[in-house]
RNA sequence: GCCGCGGUGGCGGAACUGGUAGACGCGCUGGACUUAAAAUCCAGUUGUAGCGAUACAGUGCGGGUUCGAUUCCCGCCCGCGGCACCA
């Protein structure tokens, strides 16, 4: 048993001596920027699911520092945000005292683990030097336009008081808290991400290095879709509805059209609708329903009818009813819709519940139409005058264009990206740095006087009028204007959680120097960040946004790349022992501090990228670690062992490994480059009992050291001294694998017989097939198999196999 | 419903661009050591039949292509993740 406490313990104090990972600035060498995301220091401390991207990253981290690159490999922490302003409120402690002790918790666990970060560079999100810079970035895009001040109802969260973004939306719910959220409408700050969209989607094109899930997921969650947006008159009124359709070419079987209930449009139409009394009950109705129960209950259609009035299709002047319906969203396309029962489900099941027109126009090939449900399908058009005979998307082209010559309408792209929600009634963010001035209107705070600091509160707690608590500290609300020295007032809200963390991989960059957002010099060198791996959760709010951010930098020339990320992989949940989700819930918790000290990090390194693969969820197993520190310990055995006696098959069997461990990290197969390890130290293992010597020279000794060390760099370290090594093994260089050692000499050469494996014969590797059939033809088995037989057939795969077929 | 990913022993999982299915680890069974247990070491471990060599079946299900399919094609079933009245 080795001392995994004391070895830890040892070499982590060596390396921070000797400053092991500090990044390098050798300008000869090529750079490899490789970035976690960083994590969110919560009270409850790391679980065992953190490590694991962490151990990933650390590991090529530490290939590539012995392949001589300079590798930039950094941590911080993402500090603001809700849990750490609930924890202060429930405690009386201000929110940085609460996050300084998680920070420091997280540090300690993380240090414990043995990762190589270059701690100098450390960033965190809530240091004013860091959030000057998140304030001025939103300033620049606030003097670009991007930033806009908007009164629609926003998604509020009455539990954290707080406005929410359509990505912080878990089914109606608040993702953080769980509780429903309703529609109020408030002054918020919002980014004009949607300007973005186009761009945002077309490059996920050119990240070839990443995952197709999370590209697909953003392409859903941009949602582009190509229609046309057509107007329709309403008779004996000077306005039209216009409406948003993706298939135009089934407007001739349009029989009604339909608004939704908030569309302004019915009001100013309340005159001439007779009914007006029951359309106004219904739209009460609908505003006092939760979004859930709009959303979620998609079973029962509801609307009504406005009476009295008629609108006319353009295409073929037919006169159709007008209704409000709830399944028609006022915040998407323009709030209105042409209804095609017959070719559209939803304007079907209305149709038939309110017992109104269903008029088919477009017909498959066969002519077959299906009844009792819309047919959604691209088709030939009929009964379309001069469009009949023409292919759905023959007629969308031609339609649209006949409605752009008429003025009835044009093509139109519509997205269901939203604009980002960027405030927040909350303390604990970045302050947003503009003043409102009575005379001036909304203006920047110059950039000299940034950061804005936030101020120190009594006390934490939301108005719930939907101010921040920074409303309430009047001498930090009044200030001058900084354009007419007039009385003005700050802007109360705050940053999302979201903000700090847009930009954080450039500040790594240059940590120290807080006199420029990012030197022009060293993001040269440094970005794109070459690899990041993460949480999937981040697919569509973070890596969005982060994306959005790096092209407007791109934009204004502070960065000269497009896009942040040139690689992405995301990281597989570690599940319970139970196969569940670890929560205190189940009890199914396990505490990776306990792990590393009763079996040590390196055996708990070693076991969490021999799980599975890499992005795979997979259930934790405390027998499994013990295996992997049996692992380590047959290495420790091992090398108590001096004498040599070489072993031509084991050396070679070195160097296939040394070739496919590099390889395996390089693709991010880490369960099968331990493995490989692992069969190795078998192999030895079974060698060393046999002939109480080592079948390895001392130099190849040390290359296995080299190739586990990435995995357990402090025993690797430790055994490294022992064979002798006056300096780190991460200051050697990798070992470089012998072609000619990893050709095998003999190969088991399989023996089909129609197919089927009959026998494996051991052959010179570069055997023909002439030999190999003389040799199959001298086997007992297979000689009793092609008894009598006729061969019609014989398949050889060089080094591989030869496949006899008879009949 | 739509999109994406996946389904292999008792369990986690391996199998390169179609070429020995089940590597490696866990667990289990038997044995050695021990007064005993733990630890360690050795042997076995997909199923069925057989003392055995061996044979047959076998990668969610049903078809197909091929000398040969976990891998490719068609049609289903199931699980996970995302989106969801987006016109």
């Amino acid at each position: 048993m080795y001392n995994h406490q004391a070895i830890e313990k040892k070499w982590r104090e060596r390396w921070v001596k000797e400053k092991l990972y500090q990044t390098g600035t050798d300008p000869k060498k090529p750079k490899y920027y490789i970035l976690d995301m960083f994590p969110y220091p919560s009270g409850a401390g790391l679980h065992v699911g953190h490590p694991k991207g962490y151990i990933a990253t650390d590991i090529l981290a530490r290939l590539r520092l012995m392949q001589g690159y300079n590798v930039l490999h950094p941590m911080g922490f993402d500090a603001f945000g809700l849990p750490a302003e609930n924890y202060a409120l429930a405690n009386k402690v201000h929110p940085r005292t609460a996050t300084e002790h998680n920070v420091a918790t997280y540090k300690k666990q993380l240090e414990i683990l043995g990762f190589s970060y270059d701690w100098e560079r450390e960033v965190n999100t809530t240091d004013p030097e860091y959030y000057k810079w998140t304030q001025w970035i939103f300033l620049e895009m606030f003097k670009k336009g991007l930033a806009y001040e908007s009164n629609e109802p926003i998604n509020w969260c009455p539990s954290c008081r707080t406005g929410l973004a359509n990505e912080d939306l878990e089914n109606g719910h608040c993702e953080r808290c769980g509780s429903e959220v309703i529609q109020k409408p408030l002054r918020q700050w919002v980014l004009k991400i949607t300007d973005y969209a186009e761009r945002l989607l077309n490059d996920l094109e050119k990240l070839e290095g990443w995952e197709e899930s999370i590209k697909e997921m953003q392409r859903n969650w941009i949602g582009k879709s190509e229609g046309a947006e057509i107007d329709f008159k309403i008779i004996g009124t000077d306005k039209t509805i216009r409406v948003y359709t993706t298939r135009v070419d089934t407007i001739f079987g349009c029989t009604y059209v339909v608004l939704a209930p908030e569309n302004d449009l019915v009001l100013e139409l309340k005159e001439k609708i007779t009914n007006w009394n029951e359309v106004e009950k219904y739209q009460v109705a609908v505003a006092n329903k939760t979004n859930l129960q709009r959303t979620d209950l998609n079973k029962d259609k509801t609307g009504v009818e406005l009476q009295g009035l008629k609108a006319i299709n353009p295409f073929n002047r037919a006169e159709v009813k007008i209704f409000v319906a709830d399944y028609v969203l006022n915040s998407y396309g323009t709030g209105a819709v042409m209804a095609v029962p017959a070719h559209d489900e939803r304007d079907f099941a209305f149709a038939q519940k309110y017992k109104l027109e269903i008029k088919p126009v477009v017909f498959q090939a066969d002519g077959e139409l299906k009844t009792g449900e819309a047919s959604c399908e691209d088709g030939v058009l009929k009964d379309s005058e001069e469009f009949s005979g023409l292919s759905s998307e023959e007629a969308r082209e031609k339609m649209t264009k006949w409605l752009a010559k008429k003025k009835l309408g044009a093509s139109k792209i519509n997205y269901k990206l939203k604009d980002w929600v960027f405030s927040r009634q909350r303390y604990w963010g970045e302050p947003i740095p503009l003043i409102h001035c009575a005379q001036c209107g909304v203006v920047a705070v110059p950039e000299k006087d940034l950061p804005v600091r936030l101020p120190e509160v009594e006390s934490y707690e939301p108005t719930g009028t939907g101010e921040s608590p920074l409303a309430a500290i009047t001498d930090w609300v009044n200030v001058k204007c900084p354009k007419c020295g007039g009385g003005a007032k700050r802007e109360t809200n705050t940053m999302p959680q979201w903000a700090g963390s847009s930009w954080y991989y450039l500040r790594y960059i240059n940590p120290k120097n807080t006199k420029v957002l990012v030197d022009k010099k060293l993001e040269k060198y440094w970005s794109p960040v070459d690899f990041y791996v993460g949480g999937a959760e981040h697919a569509t709010r973070h890596l969005i946004y982060a994306r959005f951010w790096h092209k407007f930098l791109y934009d204004i020339g502070v960065v000269n790349y497009d896009e942040p990320f040139t690689k992405l992989k995301h990281v597989g949940l570690i599940m319970g022992e139970d196969g569940r989700k670890m929560s205190k819930r189940w009890g199914n918790v396990i505490n990776p501090d306990e792990m590393v000290e009763k079996f040590g990090a390196d055996a708990m390194r070693v076991y969490e990228m021999f799980m599975g693969p890499f992005e795979q969820a997979t259930s934790w197993s405390t027998n499994g670690l013990i295996g992997a520190r049996k692992f380590l310990e047959k290495v420790t055995v091992a090398f108590e062992m001096e004498k040599v006696k070489e072993d031509k098959k084991i050396v070679s069997m070195l160097h296939k490994t040394i070739k496919k461990v590099g390889e395996d990290i390089e693709n991010f197969r880490l369960n099968t480059a331990v493995s490989a390890m692992m069969i190795l130290l078998n192999e030895i293992t079974d060698y060393l009992n046999t002939n109480q010597a080592w079948p390895l020279s001392k130099k190849e000794q040390g290359a296995l050291l080299q190739i586990i060390a990435p995995f357990a760099p402090h025993l690797a370290e430790e055994l490294w001294e022992k064979l002798g090594n006056k300096e780190s093994i991460f200051k050697s260089t990798w070992p470089v694998y012998d072609k000619k050692l990893i050709k095998d000499e003999t190969i088991n050469l399989v023996v089909q017989i129609n197919g089927k494996l009959r026998a494996t014969l051991n052959v010179t590797a570069d055997i023909t097939e002439a030999e190999a059939l003389t040799l199959a033809q001298e086997n007992e088995i297979v000689k009793k198999w092609l008894d009598g037989q006729e061969i019609i057939k014989k398949i050889f795969v060089p080094g591989k196999l030869l496949n006899i077929v008879f009949k």
